[in-house]
DNA sequence: ACGCCCGCCTGTAAGC
DNA sequence: TGCTTACAGGCGGGCG
């Protein structure tokens, strides 16, 4: 049964919250200074070298690509954030007390920081010259679709899911197939298009293929219209600290021992390459 | 080259 | 009550 604290991790449409949060607050604003206190939140290149290539810079307009956070500098380089597991990134009042695991600190010339604050420390913060992609992040430059920014159609997106000789859910989850989506959004997009996580993806007929596509869309954009999903944890939190709502139509994620409400069938929930799935037993095949 | 699994982490909660 | 164990999961690395 369902009922723990289930972790809610950042997927595209929290990243995509936090993106337009941001946006607002940071466009065209000049980095005054930077604290760097954790100890693994900066991993790519020395902690001294993202002081110095951060401070003093302006910000331009914050973009996303799948779960990645981009925030372009005056400098022509990017500042990357990707919050993995637990990694929250707040708008705060300096004089605010400062949560425990705040691991970086950046103060605005004009008042206020950011806050990026990580209990489980998967997350990270880089700078990248977007030149240098290739070699100095690598996982970035080979993301897949990004379902919200880059024009496809389901022909192509047919395409890449057949050329994948896995099961279906590993083929949403593949960052380099389609960018963003993650256990909970994979497990609900899946129940949208009544199919199930460990169909082969060459056994997929077009019709369902049309139907997947058109599930990751719908899911996503009605993902991101709630402001994300938050648990029981309240991990997830835009940048001023509030919880999204989209788990409030979540149709299988933690929702095992429950009738489904399509079918009123029981939601079953399985492990599935070492991670929690949830999935409809009667309407998806 | 591709598919698959482990380990990294901390907070929470179930179980003994 | 207090300790131990399981679980939550994105992604890089290593293996077959």
């Amino acid at each position: 049964m369902s009922g723990a604290a289930a972790g809610a991790v950042p997927e595209l449409p929290e990243v995509e919250t936090v993106r337009r949060d941001l946006d607002r607050e940071i466009a065209g604003r000049k980095i005054k200074s930077v604290a760097v206190t954790g100890a693994r939140s900066v991993r790519r290149g020395s902690k001294a070298e993202l002081v110095e290539r951060l401070t003093g810079r302006t910000m331009k307009a914050a973009k996303r690509r799948g779960k990645y956070l981009v925030v372009p500098l005056d400098s022509g380089e990017w500042m990357v954030v990707h919050l993995r597991m637990s990694g929250q990134l707040l708008k705060a009042n300096p004089k605010d007390p400062k949560p425990k695991h705040t691991h970086v600190v950046i103060t605005l010339d004009k008042g206020g920081e950011l806050r990026f604050v990580d209990p489980r420390t998967f997350g990270e913060i880089f700078v990248v010259p977007p030149g240098k992609l290739a070699d100095e992040a690598p996982d970035l430059d080979e993301l897949g679709w990004d379902p919200l920014e880059d024009p496809v159609s389901w022909v192509d997106f047919a395409r890449l899911v057949m050329s994948k000789r896995t099961a279906l859910k590993t083929v949403m989850t593949d960052q380099k197939v389609v960018a963003g989506l993650g256990n909970i959004y994979a497990d609900e997009i899946l129940h949208a298009a009544g199919l199930r996580f460990d169909r082969p993806s060459q056994t997929l007929t077009p019709q369902e293929l049309r139907r997947l596509f058109r599930s990751v869309l719908e899911v996503l954009h009605e993902a991101v219209a709630a402001r994300g999903s938050s648990l029981a944890d309240e991990q997830y939190v835009d940048l001023y600290g509030r919880t999204g709502l989209y788990q409030r139509q979540h149709q299988v994620y933690a929702r095992d021992g429950k009738p489904c409400y399509r079918c009123r069938s029981t939601i079953a929930k399985t492990k599935f390459g070492g991670r929690s799935t949830y999935f409809c037993p009667s309407c998806q095949v």
